[in-house]
RNA sequence: GGGGACGUAGUUCAGUUGGUUAGAACGCUGCCCUGUCACGGCAGAGGCCGCGGGUUCGAGUCCCGUCGUCCCCGCCA
């Protein structure tokens, strides 16, 4: 027998969402439904705040009027569902509440329907404060009626539509690839599905749909896009979650110019859906002006780059301060921090995590009295305000003076300096300011970083790995390279970049299968180790590949920053704990024996 | 794998140097209240102080371990 204290919904049908009245629509008789967001309770007169996705609207229920109504009305609570059928009423102007976008009008009840009512909530929806992370993620379908998760969710719609429309207008197909695929042994560690009808054999999930994009290039396809999950099984961070959502999209014949005004376009498209209207094209830069300037390959444009101040110090001088003369003298520069006390400089000491050598000074005072030409030299070049921050970051003498380790030092300079700048940028935000929104395009400060290395070194491996991945082209005059000088030879491979976050990455693909060879020769792979693991791939380039290149972009990043939000879990209905668990199923969980069995797996323990 | 922060009422938190009966606010329950909108007033219920062990006459407080959440490093072609 159904609860009697319940109401039917019967043919009662919804006439407006709660909170999309206004005073035009007084007088108007409507049907409403929704949940009791708060109950104000006067004695004979109690007012009922209704929501719903759009919106809050409030009902009068008067004991005068209708005693009936007003018993039911007693006995609503929160989160309650109800219908109610009323008339809106333009309020009078003493009780107009401008708070609220339906303020100026209210709902007097005629009839009212508790379609089901709820158990108190362990935190409640229309509370200002939230609570911790792990209820609300155990509660998530609370969690997510709060306004804010409900316009985060209607926001990414919004912005997944808006590409899926960028995209088909230019001529891209949406089409699916599997979820259920093979296990390439490169890269992250695959989530694995085990196969019933071949025990011991394992699909993976796809951590990108890399390969069948190209094969759909050679299918012809010519123009593909997907906004697809991917799964990888790594640790966790607040915008990394083991399952994610990409907008992945690959085209023949390409330049790299052509990749990038499509993803301008839809990126454009995105972000109007936000209210901010990008500019493209985007700033263009190449890996090694990125790392020379800002000591990391995402720099993040909004604040000022970093400058090479070598040229401010004699020899004497660089010999004096036991520094390489051969090595960057890298100026760091953060605006209007202002004068620091000796325990806060020694505070900024602990985030500077030096590389290989590389050496802090930090003192500009101190510097100053021994070299008071080359400081003022230096303020000059690096452009530096009398209350800006002003640090070096430099090489102390190295031992190894050949090239390649020469080059590596230089770099070990840069990054450090690179990764110093971001500690103090962010440790110092609220003096520089440069991280504030004012809501104009201003805030988003894109870029393309291009060229970057083909091959990354492997000190514990001692060979070479793909920096990027092994499909990626090299630049066709760095091919001459490829065995003799590994570290050299430049990719076509580019990120596109915002605010000091990696947005998304791709490249031009190598579409010949000879030259396909020659990079797997060069990583150390055989010709039978490549066979066993992309044979498939291999073979399907020998029938006629075209050239093609694409990339992919996180849309869970891209909501997170529209979304003005500081974790992925914001944007995600149904997101995972850093220890990638989902509180509100329990996954994942234990399987009975028999199913393991069945599937021909045993588990130690 | 490593480092850090947190864990006390349904929730958010306070809890002094280790010392009687562990508090507040919000929420909840009941009563009162016709213009509230974070309604208000009165009364009340509500605690495995994450869990386990240890030190101590005595532990929410000190120590060890463990579990959970979050953040960072490694990792994420």
């Amino acid at each position: 027998m159904p609860d009697n204290q319940l109401d039917l919904l019967g043919n009662l049908q919804r006439s407006h969402m709660c909170g999309v009245l206004r005073a035009k629509d007084a007088g108007a008789r409507v049907t409403l439904m929704g949940w009791v967001n708060r109950r104000r309770d006067l004695g004979n007169l109690i007012f009922i705040d209704l929501r719903d996705r759009s919106g809050l609207v409030q009902i009068v229920v008067d004991n005068e009027a209708d005693p009936a109504l007003h018993k039911k009305a007693e006995n609503v609570r929160s989160e309650y569902v109800l219908a109610v059928v009323g008339s809106v009423k333009r309020r009078d102007a003493a009780t107009e509440n401008k708070n609220l976008p339906t303020g100026e009008i209210e709902i007097i009840a005629e009839e009212l329907r508790v379609l089901n009512d709820a158990k108190t909530p362990p935190f409640s929806p229309s509370e200002q404060a939230i609570g911790n992370e792990e209820l609300r993620l155990k509660y998530r379908y609370i969690d997510m009626r709060r306004p804010e998760m409900q316009s985060n969710i209607e926001l990414r719609s919004r912005i997944s539509l808006a590409i899926r429309k960028s995209l088909t207008d230019r001529g891209f197909l949406e089409i699916e690839t599997p979820f259920m695929t093979r296990s390439t042994p490169e890269g992250a560690r695959d989530y694995l599905v085990p196969s019933r009808v071949y025990p011991g054999s394992f699909y993976a999930l796809p951590q990108s749909p890399q390969l069948f994009k190209q094969i759909l290039m050679i299918s012809g396809f010519d123009k593909y896009f997907q906004i697809v999950r991917c799964f990888r099984d790594e640790d966790l961070r607040a915008d990394r979650q083991p399952e994610f959502t990409q907008i992945d999209l690959e085209m023949s014949f390409p330049t790299q110019d052509r990749v990038f005004e499509v993803v301008e376009a839809f990126l454009v498209a995105a972000f109007r859906e936000g209210g901010i209207e990008l500019k493209p094209p985007f700033l263009r830069m190449t890996y090694d002006e990125a790392i020379c300037k800002y000591g990391i390959d995402k720099p993040d444009l909004r604040l000022p780059e970093m400058t090479d101040a070598r040229k401010a110090f004699t020899e004497e001088n660089l010999n004096a301060l036991s520094l390489d003369p051969l090595l960057p003298v890298v100026a760091v520069r953060i605006p209007k921090v202002g004068e620091l006390s000796r325990k806060e400089r020694d505070d900024n000491k602990q985030l500077f995590s030096p590389k290989s050598g590389a050496k802090l000074i930090d003192d500009l005072k101190r510097l100053e009295k021994s070299f008071p030409e080359a400081v003022s030299k230096l303020r000059e070049l690096s452009k530096a305000e009398a209350e800006d921050l002003l640090v070096l970051v430099a090489g102390g003498p190295a031992n190894d003076r050949s090239p390649i380790a020469m080059r590596k030092a230089a770099e070990a300079v840069y990054t450090s300096a690179g990764a110093f700048r971001v500690a103090l940028a962010q440790k110092y935000k609220e003096k520089h300011g440069a991280f504030r929104k004012a809501g104009t395009a201003d805030d988003y400060r894109f870029l393309w970083v291009t060229d970057f290395p083909m091959f990354e070194y492997d000190d514990k491996e001692g060979r070479w790995n793909a920096a990027h991945h092994p499909f990626t082209s090299p630049h066709e005059e760095d091919f001459g390279k490829l065995l003799s000088d590994p570290g050299a030879v430049r990719s076509l491979a580019y990120d596109v970049v915002l605010n000091g976050t990696e947005l998304g990455s791709g490249s031009i693909r190598i579409h010949r299968q000879d030259i396909q060879q020659l990079i797997f020769h060069a990583l150390g792979m055989s010709v039978e180790e490549a066979r066993s693991r992309f044979g498939f791939f291999l073979e399907a380039l020998e029938y006629g590949t075209p050239p093609h290149g694409g990339i992919a972009l996180g849309l869970d990043r891209i909501v997170m920053i529209l979304a003005g939000a500081e974790s992925l879990r914001e944007v995600i209905p149904f997101p995972k704990t850093a220890k990638a668990v989902d509180l509100m199923v329990d996954a994942p969980t234990p399987v009975s024996p028999a199913q393991l069995k069945e599937l021909g797996i045993s588990v130690k323990t």
